[in-house]
DNA sequence: CCCGATTAGTTGTTGATACAACTAACGCTA
DNA sequence: TAGCGTTAGTTGTATCAACAACTAATCGGG
């Protein structure tokens, strides 16, 4: 009946110390981003995707698969910072059925006077404590997760890519 | 003015990719466990720590600490663990202001026979495409990051101590 | 022994996300 | 060009978490 295969020792050490840290980390950069910025670490992310993006531009279906959303959840967000005046929403042209979300002067303001409060604390936090050789080990181990857990490269797909 | 001490690229690489993860892996506990157990994995990770605690029993305080919930919101989830029956509160004899939270047989049981399928799908998304060496650098990374973000230990108490 | 300060926990409200239902537009095929 | 299936996006509802306010019990001086 029990065929699971258990975790050995040294795996268990290192999920739980994992997930411990995943369980963390958001709320760390929440409450930054919150105090800050008022912005949660979602919206800042949406902000930030849309200015690397070009003419600061991305259709609603391209930043949902992006900042791995849904696209009901995007809509929500979307419509909140285009009511603080930082995204505008735009017909498509090429598809009627599409908008386009773009980052507004006033967006990207916010995402240059927010950005480098948001780095000293992922500075501070994860890659302070880690040697030069952590930080490449930590790329090659997440590396492979993300293989796993989006194997279509659509989270964050201006940054992530590899080739 | 702009002191920011940006990102090296391959800090800014491991980086992308650890965030990546950060926001995917929630989400594919979160599925699995509420389509095999109707469970969030707040809920799973709140049973299971009271099932790995002497008596199946733990202080209120000290479960939200373990947990890293703030005190309502665990209270909130008790409740509705405690009316699915799987965690009975009884008042604290030594000090009559806190309350303890015990597993119930009923809520053992949920643990048991939700254990394999959790155990399984951690081990397809995150352990399966890493090699022992990959896992024993997870491991040391994320002790280094866990030792900034929880120098108490206070999270997952029971497993996560080094010592 | 009593009064202020702190600690433990619960409850209510507000805000955000997930899910489902819906509208509108595209595109293929007959 | 009519109709069916699919895709893009919005809106409404139910659930969960954060925050604040509150109650109750303990502790630590005077």
């Amino acid at each position: 009946m029990d065929d699971t295969r258990w975790l050995t020792p040294d795996e268990l050490r290192a999920w739980t110390r994992f997930v411990a840290v995943v369980e963390l980390l958001p709320g760390i950069l929440d409450s930054q981003l919150q105090r800050d910025a008022e912005l949660s670490h979602f919206e800042y992310f949406v902000l930030a995707m849309l200015s690397e993006s070009p003419q600061r531009t991305l259709r609603m279906t391209g930043l949902a698969s992006a900042t791995n959303a849904t696209l009901p959840r995007l809509s929500h967000v979307v419509s909140r910072l285009e009511k603080r005046g930082f995204v505008e929403r735009t017909a498509c042209a090429e598809d009627r059925r599409a908008t386009n979300a773009t980052l507004t002067d006033a967006g990207w303001r916010k995402v240059v006077e927010t950005a480098p409060g948001h780095v000293e604390t992922v500075r501070e936090n994860v890659l302070e404590p880690l040697t030069e050789e952590d930080v490449a080990d930590l790329d090659r181990v997440m590396g492979r997760v993300l293989a796993k857990l989006d194997p279509e490269h659509r989270f964050n797909a201006a940054v992530t890519r590899t080739d």
